[in-house]
DNA sequence: TTTCTTACA
DNA sequence: TGTAAGGA
């Protein structure tokens, strides 16, 4: 299991939560009727909240003792979030790219085997297999 | 027992 | 934001 998934899940009842952070439950509620968290449901209708959002509620408390009130920590938390996927879409890109120079290693390879006894092929015939 | 929603002296 | 009511 991944980090990312552990810290998704859905585990904790909101009593847990309020020890954990410190929050009553009215605040907690309230910050959900926000948007500024959105833990899961059990099929009860009871919040189950995740470490992910444990710690959200935790920099929500943190911004709010800062005196920053909801309306600026919901934009704090929507531009932070952009960032997070803006650098998703960095690594991607550049995964991409190193997916195309590992391509082009390839190809040199089979053009130009070192492999004695193994007849090259022109990067004409390479290239029938290898377009994109 | 705990949590949920709604409503307000 | 606190708290009461009434149900799950």
């Amino acid at each position: 299991m991944r980090d990312a998934e552990r810290r998704n899940m859905p585990l904790f009842p909101i009593g847990i939560v309020t020890r954990l952070t410190e929050l009553t439950p009215r605040q907690i509620r309230y910050y959900e009727k926000q948007g500024l968290i959105y833990p899961a449901r059990t099929k009860g209708n009871q919040r189950l909240f995740s470490f992910n959002d444990v710690d959200r509620l935790l920099q929500i408390k943190s911004y709010l003792e800062k005196g920053i009130n909801i309306a600026g920590i919901r934009e704090m938390l929507k531009q932070s979030q952009e960032i997070k996927e803006a650098r998703k879409e960095a690594e991607k890109a550049k995964r991409e790219l190193s997916e195309r120079e590992l391509r082009r290693m390839v190809k040199r390879q089979l053009i130009y085997p070192d492999r004695p006894g193994k007849i090259p092929l022109t990067h004409g015939e390479f290239s029938r297999f290898f377009r994109h």
